[in-house]
DNA sequence: TAGATTGTTAATCGATTAACAATC
DNA sequence: TAGATTGTTAATCGATTAACAATC
């Protein structure tokens, strides 16, 4: 909060933790910045610089403490809370993502699904509660849901972010290849675009 | 080719070029700069220095023809041309990917699946080959695959890309939280990582 | 102690933004 | 013609890389 990090260096610290955490599961409790560095593609000193906006130590000669630099990063990022999360779009992808079975023990609880079409709701084979689309805004800011992943069809995309934030969602991940346009409330939007991806690939496949 | 483009430039060009694809369909046949800046998100500095890259001339005082734009995206970046491409991993989330139908009006034809489990492969639903898992590297070379979608438990990711890679595979869309490390043949890989995104998003609401 | 590794400052690099002359 | 909008050069901004003193 109050040294302003930058977004790239966000990026990398939630990368981070996600690493800490296999780490940790396969019974480490101490890494270097260099290290660190080897395993994520990155250079030791961009590992250091990013770990020096948590503002906090590392032991100078021997590395950090993997619990402690994890618990630096949750505070510092606010991953000390559990938050609750939704899907809207309850076609293939939808569905595959709203089951993912990771989401729970990464601190996210998918509590509601969403689609337009009633036929979709009435057959989902799922244990998590679905609802209709015109109900957005209301379960959203019922629920407290925070965070959203839209997998619609992109001519739909611009209007469920719309009643999304209109609930009060704090953030977006949108699977939709149509760009959402910011609305006055101002949330953070991250948009995954599998063939855009590939696009990306061939292209610097190509040019290189 | 010749002249460098930087790469988040090459990103833009391609969220460009599915943008200008859109507009193709809704009828439109020029656009200006500053309109394209507008709708995504961007400054429209950025949009005419990027189309710069291209070495190349839209209309001044009246904007880009939107056909001619394309080709000119089109042959530099290497769409001019269908690609394969292979999903690994057929659990929920490989199997909607692999059933999208949006690839093949993009250019991309999604020709082989594979799963290292039997049975998967067994009950299936698609009309898309399926092959065990250690056949990557046979059948990648041999229908000449260039892209592959990498939908796997994270602990099977590194030898999966080392498969594809040994097929001879151009890029990898990896959908796992591990970060691959490179091997002697380097090629580009995009991550994608659904819960790295909520930690992203949760993480800039939270500093905001 | 000596070796290792952090934290931080300074230098480099690259991309974005601004501005404006050229021109359809 | 006048208004609009490109293409490009220059200025700014920010992030990455390098280097090294501090220190466990």
């Amino acid at each position: 909060m109050q040294t302003k990090i930058p977004k790239p260096a966000v990026n990398r610290l939630c990368m981070l933790y996600r690493f800490l955490h296999r780490l940790e599961n396969e019974g480490f409790t101490t890494i270097s910045s260099s290290k660190i560095a080897e395993q994520l593609g990155l250079g030791s000193h961009n590992i250091r610089k990013d770990i020096g906006y948590l503002g906090e130590i590392g032991i100078t000669g021997s590395g950090y403490d993997i619990a402690k630099l994890k618990t630096h990063i949750s505070q510092k990022l606010g991953f000390d809370r559990a938050k609750k999360a939704c899907v809207v779009g309850l076609g293939r992808l939808g569905s595959a993502i709203m089951n993912f079975e990771k989401f729970e023990i990464n601190g996210y609880m998918i509590v509601a699904g969403f689609d337009s079409n009633i036929n979709v709701l009435e057959t989902i084979k799922t244990n998590i509660d679905v609802y209709p689309a015109y109900l957005i805004p209301d379960i959203v800011q019922r629920l407290e849901i925070e965070l959203a992943v839209i997998t619609v069809p992109e001519s739909a995309a611009q209007s469920v972010a719309e009643k999304l934030i209109e609930g009060g969602i704090k953030g977006i991940v949108n699977f939709t290849p149509f760009v959402i346009k910011p609305t006055r409330k101002k949330i953070p939007i991250r948009n995954i675009d599998v063939i855009g991806e590939f696009d990306i690939l061939s292209a610097l496949a190509y040019l290189s």
